[in-house]
DNA sequence: GCCGGTGTTTGCGCCAGCGCAAACACCCCT
DNA sequence: AGGGGTGTTTGCGCTGGCGCAAACACCGGC
């Protein structure tokens, strides 16, 4: 298991950490690769184990009672997932999907006491990384509960973009592959509504749009769009 | 400070420490009361303090940069809250009022690491709820994706009432003033819709409304409600 | 007992966005 | 080169729920 210390070193999840400890860390981490589009970690299913990815972009879907399907978030490289023993659940609260083809480091949860115990700075980011989240989740609400539809998929295309964004000669393009249909379920929408949106913005020179693409040409006209709020001013 | 122990060994925060354990945790409390309507800590104020409701409901209230208000829960007694240290933050990320005359337990920010390293138990407590309310946020986005504005109120419903429900000879009730514009927030609708579907729902005998009053005379139907999809089946 | 404030109900008109449906574009596989 | 599968675009009609507005009920204070 040849692991680039010195890249990995550099996570936030590792930020705060003598180069000894980090080892210690590492040493009890497995690597492993998944193909773009497999299963990393499903739904219900018990957690045996939480994950760093180290390269390429994952997709966390939640599926309800009823089968209707919700894109959670994505993951970057150097986030931790799949964390459910941190929050002290013995399920994965979703299932993780691998966007492209993945690099992740996992640990068995039986390690997580020790790990968290001995290295606090780890636990603590951790709890930081959950507490982020949190905090996203219930700004997400927020945006659902007071904005337009089009604001709403105006700020998920800058966060993703933000996140997960590739410089192009065009401008920023979401650097892993993306449907509609994705964007839909990020915004509480349909992909009919995003695609007509998208096609809207593309007349107005604020994107381009592709098969599985998005790039955004004009982030300012688009923060714009996201920031022009219609309903009930104060 | 004169605290009732046997009642506070009760509660979920403490589950799984000594006595003698919660004793030092608890000799680092302040007791404070706060009247009905008055807020205990606002957004984006530095945190200085973690909390534990000892009784009373707290409404948490987040606003948006233009003004939007939601509801993002109520606290129930027993519970923790304000645990912005547990998650890295330096600032609340959501205001808290009191629904009703509350007791509340806090805690200075600077005694998080401490206790959380010589009380793992309470420290894990914390983190467990942590996840819980991530899990919960993370329902309700997708509730709110996928759900009819009924179905959402209906659910919203049911949830508070089976957390914060008393018996009465009607039915269950809500033991807190809590308005139409408040169940409104919680489910991102308008107190007009809201008071409309509970109106509707009063004719048909599954509630009944009254000022900040809502009691539910029949969960049953109003569970039948909230299942009845009518968007996208599967 | 009256009065002002706050919360609730209800009617009416409208439109954003959904459901349905069909055509289309592109990629990969054989 | 052909063909099928998957993702995208677009038109059309409809409706859930919102905005606006007005009336109403209830509570607490003077």
């Amino acid at each position: 298991m040849p692991l680039d210390r010195s890249l990995i070193s550099s996570l936030p999840a590792f930020s705060g950490l003598a180069g000894e400890d980090m080892d210690a860390i590492l040493s009890r981490a497995r690597s492993s690769r998944f193909a773009k589009d497999s299963e990393i970690f499903a739904q219900e299913e018990e957690a045996k184990s939480f994950f760093l990815l180290l390269s390429g972009h994952i997709r966390v879907v939640r599926t309800s009672a009823e089968g209707h399907q919700v894109v959670a978030r994505y993951i970057n490289e150097g986030e931790l997932f799949g964390i459910a023993v941190a929050m002290g659940k013995t399920t994965y609260p979703a299932t993780a999907f691998a966007a492209v083809d993945c690099v992740v480091l996992s640990w068995p949860n039986s390690a997580w006491a020790d790990l968290q115990a001995r290295f606090p700075a780890f636990g603590a980011n951790a709890y930081r990384t959950i507490g982020a989240r949190l905090q996203e989740t219930q700004t997400q609400v927020m945006e659902m509960s007071t904005q337009q539809v089009e604001q709403r998929i105006a700020h998920a295309l800058l966060r993703i973009v933000s996140q997960s964004g590739r410089k192009t000669s065009e401008g920023i393009e979401i650097d892993f592959p993306i449907t509609r249909q994705d964007i839909a379920e990020m915004t509480g929408t349909t992909l009919h509504t995003v695609s007509r949106l998208l096609s809207a913005w593309e007349d107005q020179g604020i994107v381009r749009g592709g098969r599985q693409k998005v790039t955004v040409t004009d982030p300012h006209a688009l923060m714009l769009v996201a920031e022009n709020r219609r309903k009930k001013p104060v």
